[in-house]
DNA sequence: CTGAAAGCGCTTACAG
DNA sequence: CTGAAAGCGCTTACAG
C-alpha cells in the first residue's frame, strides 16, 4: 500500500520509476519523439495498475481552461430543450468538453452574493462565492436575450434561438422594430462584443404554414399567438401577418394565450366564437395547438373538417393528437450541435458565420380545404 | 492598469493594503474575530473595485471539491427528466453546488480513451482523459441499475426512480425475482457499497388505477405495458398485476410497446381485437395512452364510454388529449430535490435514509364505468 | 531522451 | 489582529 488518496501522477512517476514530467508527457499524448516507446509503455501500464486518473481541478488551474461549456435555457421543462442540450453535449463530448446546463433567469440568481439562507444540510466552506457559474470557457445561451450575456462580459458566447443580434451597444428590444427582417442573420452585439448566432428558420416555416393553408383555399385564419417575449414567437407573429398579408383576400386575426392547453383553449375560443369565425387556426407551437382542438371539439367542429389548425415545433405531442398535427419541424437537436460547433470555433480563434437552419413542413391530417 | 488578465486575490490583497490571506479570510466569510472590521470592509470595496470572482480551479484544487454534482439521465428528451433536474438543481444551488447533466450509456462513453475521432474544430490539449467527467463530487443516478456506478467507485452516489438496491456484490437482475416486493426501500450495494435511494411509490400508484377500475366495475383489464427495462416498469407490472388479481373475477392480458405513440397504438390494438376484449386500458405512460386513444378510436370505439383508459406520471400530455387522462402524478421535481438532499447529507457524512415519494391519482375523464 | 523546478490561484495552519 | 509560507496536482519551458 502507499498513500490512501486517489494517486496522483507522481504516484504514476514514482510506480514506473520515472519523473513526474515524463508522466504527464505520455498521458498527455505530446510524448512522440521525446520518450522512449518502451518508457510510455511502462508508464501506461502503471498508470493504469493504480487507477490513476489526472486532477481536472490541477490541470484546469495549470492551464487556465475547464473544457466546460454552460447550457443557458429558460426552462428545462418544455420538450424542446432535451434536444438541444443533445445535440450540445454530442458535439463537445467529440471535443473533451462537458455542458453544464442552467435555466435563466431562474436559478442563475441563485448563491451568489447572498448569504446561504434556511437550514443547509452541508455549510458550504465559503461565502459570498459559492456560485460554480463562472468555471466555464463558453456559454450557449438558447431563446433569450442579449441581456442574458450581462454578467460573462469576458466569455465566449454564442445565441441560440434568439434572432440576430442588436447592433452594438444597444438593448435588443429597444432595436425590435426597426430590427433587420425575418431570419436570423449576422453577428451582432451584446454590449458592444459580437455574439455569433444560430437560429431557425422560423419565418419560412411560418410563410410554409400560410402557403399550404391559402393554397388549400384558405382565406380568414386565426393565429393563436404565445405570449411569450421571445424572438421566435416575435418572427412567428410578423411572418405570419406578412404571408397572409401577401394573399388576396386574406384576413388575419389573433389571440394570445400562454403555452398550456387551457390557456390555447380559451384563446382559440374566442378566435372561434367571432362572427367572421377563421377556417383555420395557425398555433405558435404544438401543444397550443392540441389547446385550439379542444375549443374546437367543445363547439362541434371537426378537424379538418370544419377547421384546419397548424401548430410548430414537431414535439412528440404531434403525432399524438388526432388527428396528426400538420407543423413545423424544428431542427433542435441540429441547434445545440451547430451553436456547439460555432462555439468550439470561437473558443479556438476562428469567427463562426451565423446559421440558418431551415424547418421543414410536415403535412399530416389535420388541414385540408375550408368547408364551402 | 495593472495585470491584463482577471485580478487574483493577490490583486486585491495590494489593492486593499493587505495580505493574501485576509483577503481569502473575509471573502470567505471567516474573518470575524480575525480581521478587524475596518479592514474587512476595505477588502470587500477593493474586491468589488476589481471586479475579483475566485478562480474556482484554485479553489477546488485547494479544497479538493469541485461543489458540482453529476446528474445522470437515461435520455433528456423525454418530458419527465427536465423537472427532475430543476428539482435538483435548485437545492444544490441553495447549497453552492452546480448540476452537470449528462446522458448514460449514451454519452458517457466519449472521449474517454479514445483518439479524437473526426476533423475537430478545437483539437483538445490533451489525450486520452479529456472526459470532463470525474470533476464531480457526488452523483445522481435516475433511472438506471446499479451498474451505471461501476465508474464511479469512490464517488459518493444517490440512486434516484431506481428501485431498491440489491444485496452488496450483486448483480441488480440477477437479484430480480427475488427482490423485496413493490415499494423502492433501503440502502443496497453497488459493487459493496451503500447507495441510498429515492424511489416514487409506483407500486401504490398502480394499485390506486387498478382500485378505481375495479370501483367502477372494470373486470376485463388490459396493460399497455412498456418494454423499457428499467424498475420503474418492472415495477409497474408487477403492482398491476397483484391488484388485479386481488380483484374477484379480475382478469389481466397485457401487451408490450415502445413508448411512442405509433407503437402504443398497436400495442393497445392488439388488445382491443381479443375476442375478451378488456373493458379498460392501463397504460404504463401518458404517451402510450395516448396511442391507446388512437388505437380506441380507429375501431370507433368512445373514451371512456366504450374503455376507460389510463396513464401514468401526469406530463403536460394528460391535458392536452381529449378525455383529460385519468392517471398518476409523479413527483418529479420532488425526486430531483429530494435525491440532491439525500446527496449533501451523504457528502457531509450522514446517512440519509431511502426514501420513497407517493404518487397521486388523478381522476380525469377518461374513466367510467364500463358499457353493460 | 529524461528530470528538476516553477508556477497556475487559492486556503489554511502557523508565527508573530 | 495580520502576514509569510506551504502546498493542492498538474503542465511546460528549460537544462542536461
Amino acid at each position: 500500500m502507499s498513500a490512501p488518496g486517489r494517486p496522483t501522477s507522481k504516484d504514476v512517476a514514482q510506480e514506473a520509476g520515472v519523473s513526474q514530467s515524463t508522466v504527464s508527457l505520455v498521458l498527455g499524448g505530446k510524448w512522440t519523439g521525446r520518450v522512449s516507446p518502451a518508457t510510455a509503455r511502462s508508464v501506461r501500464s502503471a498508470a493504469e495498475r493504480l487507477g490513476y486518473r489526472p486532477n481536472p481541478a490541477a490541470r484546469n488551474l495549470r492551464l487556465g481552461t475547464t473544457r466546460t461549456v454552460l447550457l443557458m435555457v429558460p426552462t428545462l421543462t418544455a420538450p424542446f430543450f432535451g434536444p438541444v442540450y443533445t445535440g450540445a453535449a454530442r458535439v463537445a463530448a467529440r471535443h473533451g468538453f462537458g455542458v453544464v446546463v442552467a435555466t435563466w433567469p431562474d436559478d442563475m440568481n441563485g448563491p451568489v452574493g447572498d448569504a446561504c439562507p434556511g437550514p443547509p444540510s452541508y455549510t458550504p466552506p465559503d461565502g459570498p462565492f459559492a456560485s460554480p457559474d463562472e468555471a466555464i470557457d463558453g456559454v450557449l445561451a438558447s431563446s433569450m436575450a442579449v441581456e442574458a450575456l450581462a454578467r460573462f462580459r469576458e466569455t465566449p458566447a454564442v445565441m441560440l434561438d434568439s434572432g440576430p443580434n442588436t447592433p452594438a451597444g444597444l438593448a435588443p428590444h429597444a432595436a425590435g422594430p426597426g430590427a433587420p427582417g425575418s431570419s436570423g442573420h449576422g453577428p451582432g452585439g451584446a454590449g458592444g462584443r459580437l455574439v455569433p448566432t444560430v437560429d431557425f428558420g422560423v419565418a419560412e416555416g411560418m410563410r410554409g404554414i400560410a402557403e399550404h393553408l391559402a393554397g388549400l383555399g384558405h382565406r380568414r385564419i386565426g393565429h393563436v399567438a404565445a405570449a411569450v417575449d421571445q424572438w421566435t414567437f416575435r418572427a412567428r407573429a410578423r411572418a405570419l401577418a406578412a404571408a397572409v398579408a401577401a394573399v388576396p383576400g386574406g384576413v388575419l386575426s389573433r389571440s394570445m394565450c400562454a403555452i398550456d392547453a387551457t390557456s390555447a383553449k380559451n384563446a382559440a375560443g374566442r378566435l372561434l366564437d367571432r362572427a367572421d369565425r377563421p377556417t383555420a387556426l395557425v398555433c405558435d407551437d404544438d401543444l397550443i395547438a392540441a389547446g385550439a382542438y379542444k375549443a374546437a371539439r367543445a363547439r362541434g367542429l371537426d378537424i379538418p373538417g370544419d377547421l384546419s389548425v397548424t401548430g410548430f415545433d414537431d414535439v412528440l405531442l404531434a403525432t399524438a393528437l388526432e388527428p396528426e398535427l400538420t407543423t413545423v419541424r424544428l431542427p433542435a437537436e441540429e441547434l445545440g450541435a451547430q451553436g456547439m460547433t460555432a462555439l468550439l470555433d470561437l473558443l479556438s480563434g476562428r469567427r463562426p458565420a451565423p446559421r440558418v437552419l431551415p424547418g421543414e413542413l410536415i403535412i399530416r391530417d389535420s388541414t385540408a380545404p375550408p368547408p364551402p
